[in-house]
DNA sequence: TTGAAAGCGCTAACAT
DNA sequence: ATGTTAGCGCTTTCAA
C-alpha cells in the first residue's frame, strides 16, 4: 500500500472462501446463519476471516436484501435541546436493535428536507420524523413508501409517538388553581404546530369545568427570542399565570418579563412544557411538564423497527405516553397585583 | 400493490432503459456523467425516469464504485449541547456537500463506540471524531484505512480542528487579572481529556510572565454535577476566581457554590469554556472563552471531504480556530473577602 | 455517442 | 451441510 493512501478494495467474502477452502456462500451462511453451517466449518471459516481481516460489507449485503438496518431521523434542528433528547433515545434504541441512525436536520426548511429525504429514502428501512415541516398528506405518502412514525403529531393512518399533552396541561392547571391562580395565559408556540393545537385545547378542556379563566397569546416562535417576544406583548396588562407551549418560550418569556420589572414567580407564575435540561439550571427553576424526551425517541424506533420487521404497515402502533408535573421556583401562590392600569373589563386578576 | 404493504422494489434503471429505447449503461450515464451523453437522448431519459418514478439507488451505486457518500460523525453524548452545535455544523457542511450524516453516539462507552465503528466503517467514505474514547494509538490505525479528522484533541499524524485554547485561557485571565484578582484556581475535567491538558497548560504559561499565581483542582466529571462536586471541595477554601474546563463544570460550579451561601462574582468570579447557548441564559450570565463549536463541527466536516475528495492521507489539513471571550455577570472585581478561615500560607487570597 | 458485457460484494434458490 | 448459479441495481471497461 502507497505511503500517504488508504487501504486499497478490502478483503471479500471470495478471499476467505478461496483460503478456508470453502464456497462463497458457505462463508456467507456461516456469517448470517452460524446454525445453518457444520460447526467445525464455521469455525474455521472465522478464523480465516480473522487472520485476513475480513469485514462484511453491510452496503452489499443491503443491495441483495434490500435492508439497509439504516434508519432515517428527521428533525428540523439539531441544536435544539428537546431533538437533544429524542435523539439520544432514539439512537440508543437503534444501536440496541442493530440498526444505524441516518440524521437529517432540515434546517427549518420544508424544500430542504423533502430533498434530503428523497435522496435518502432509498437508503433506509424506514423513517422515524421527529420534528418535519412535511404536511399531513405529504406524510401520507411517505407511509406508502416505507414505514414512518411520527413524533409529537397525530396524522391519520400514521402512528405516532406522543406525549400526553391534554393530562399535562390538566396538571398545570390544577397546580396552578392551588396556588390560588384564578386565570391562565396559554403563550401558544408555531401555528401550524400540531402539538400547540393539542395545549391550547388542553387549556380549554382543563379550565372549562373550574372557574379558571382562559385566554390565549401567539403565536411567537418557540424559542428564547420567541418568549422574549411575548413578554414585551403581555407586559402591560400581564396575567397572573402563564403557561408556555414549551420550555424555550417560558425560558425567553421569564427573561422578557424579569428584564422588564415584572417578578416571575411573585407577579406571574409561568410554567413550561417538556422539561429540558436547562429548565433546572436557570432562576428561578422552570416549572414545567416533563414530557419523557428520551423515552419518546426510544419508543418511536422499537415501534418503527417493529414495523419493518413485521412488513405491515400498523397504524395501531401509536402510543400516547405519560407525563407528570415537575414543580420548580417559577410558580407560586398569586399575590396581591402592584397597580397596575388594567382594562376594567378584567375584574379578577 | 397489496393493502397494509410497502411499495415492492422500485423502479430500476433497466425499466427507464427499455422504456427509454436505450442500454442500461446509457442511462446511467446520463445520471452520473451528463456531459457524455447526447442531450436529446439525456432529456427523453429524464423524462421517462420522472414518469416512472425512478430514483437512484445511492446503496447500489455506492456498492459499485465504492464511494457512499456517507460520512461518520462520533459523539460521545448527543444530548451533549457541546456536541448539539458540533453535530449542526457538521450536518450542515455535509448536506451542503451531497453528504449524509451516520451518528455514532458512543453513549460514553469505549467498547460500544469501537464496535458501532467496526460495523460502519465499510459503509462510511471517513469519519469525523468529534468526541471519542479511542486511544491515540487506536485514532491512528483508523486513520490508516479512512480519512479521519479529529475535534478538540491533537494527535500526530492525523488532522484535527481545535480551538485556540491558548488564547482563550490567555484572554480569560487577563480579564480576571484586570478585575483585580491575583490568584486564579483550574477546575479540570476528565483527566485523559487532550483539552484538558491542552487549558490547564495554558493556564500555567498564562500567569507564568505576570504576578498571577495558578493552581488547579479535579479532576471533575465535565457535567453540571461535576461543578457541584467540585464546588464541595473548594468551598471552603475557594479561591476569588476559577477557570473551569468547561461552561457545564462551571455551571455546576456557580451552582453548588451559591447553594453554599458563596456569591458569585462578589466573592467568587467563575469563567467558563465553549459558551453554549446555556451560558447566556443562567443566573448571573456565565462569562466564557466561546468556542466557534457549530464552525468547528461544519470546519471538520469540508477537511474531511477534501480528503475524501483527494484520496490521500492529508495530516497537513489540521485547523485551529480562533476563539473570544464573552463576558457577562459570573465575573466581577474581586472583593474583599468575608472572613473565613483560610491556610495561613495563603496570603493573596 | 452508444451498446454489450463484466463486475462491485453479497445473498438466495436450487442442486447435490 | 455444502456447492452452483443467478441476481440485487448500478458502473465501468471495451468495442463499435
Amino acid at each position: 500500500m502507497a505511503e500517504g493512501e488508504h487501504a486499497r478494495s478490502s478483503v471479500t467474502i471470495y478471499d476467505v472462501a478461496r483460503v478456508a477452502q470453502v464456497a462463497p456462500s458457505t462463508v456467507s451462511r456461516a456469517f448470517s446463519r452460524p446454525g445453518r453451517v457444520n460447526s467445525e466449518t464455521a469455525a474455521r471459516i472465522r478464523r480465516v476471516a480473522d487472520e485476513l481481516g475480513y469485514r462484511t460489507s453491510p452496503l452489499a449485503r443491503a443491495v441483495s436484501q434490500s435492508r439497509t438496518r439504516l434508519m432515517a431521523l428527521v428533525v428540523s434542528d439539531v441544536a435544539n435541546p428537546f431533538y437533544a433528547e429524542v435523539i439520544h433515545g432514539a439512537q440508543a434504541a437503534a444501536t440496541a436493535a442493530g440498526y444505524t441512525l441516518l440524521l437529517i436536520d432540515a434546517q427549518e426548511s420544508e424544500r430542504l428536507e423533502r430533498a434530503t429525504l428523497d435522496r435518502t429514502l432509498s437508503s433506509v428501512d424506514g423513517v422515524l420524523l421527529a420534528g418535519t415541516r412535511l404536511s399531513d398528506s405529504a406524510i401520507r405518502m411517505l407511509a406508502k413508501q416505507k414505514p414512518v412514525i411520527v413524533l409529537n403529531r397525530t396524522i391519520v393512518d400514521v402512528p405516532s409517538v406522543v406525549p400526553d399533552n391534554a393530562r399535562g396541561i390538566r396538571l398545570a392547571v390544577e397546580h396552578l388553581a392551588e396556588l390560588g391562580h384564578r386565570s391562565v395565559t396559554y403563550v401558544s408556540g408555531p401555528e401550524a404546530s400540531w402539538a400547540d393545537g393539542a395545549r391550547w385545547r388542553a387549556v380549554l378542556e382543563a379550565t372549562a369545568g373550574s372557574s379558571m379563566r382562559a385566554r390565549r397569546s401567539g403565536p411567537y416562535a418557540p424559542d428564547v427570542a420567541g418568549g422574549v417576544r411575548a413578554a414585551e406583548e403581555i407586559a402591560d396588562r400581564y396575567p397572573s399565570a402563564v403557561i408556555a407551549y414549551n420550555d424555550q418560550l417560558a425560558i425567553g418569556l421569564i427573561r422578557g418579563l424579569t428584564a422588564r420589572g415584572v417578578r416571575v414567580p411573585r407577579d406571574v407564575s409561568v410554567v413550561g412544557f417538556d422539561n429540558i435540561p436547562v429548565a433546572d439550571l436557570i432562576t428561578p427553576g422552570l416549572t414545567t411538564v416533563a414530557a419523557p424526551l428520551y423515552t419518546e425517541g426510544a419508543t418511536a424506533t422499537r415501534h418503527l423497527l417493529t414495523l419493518v420487521a413485521s412488513g405491515q404497515r400498523g397504524t395501531s402502533l401509536s402510543a400516547v405516553l405519560p407525563v407528570k408535573l415537575v414543580v420548580r421556583g417559577s410558580t407560586g401562590r398569586r399575590g396581591r397585583r402592584r397597580s397596575i392600569p388594567t382594562p376594567a373589563a378584567e375584574g379578577d386578576d
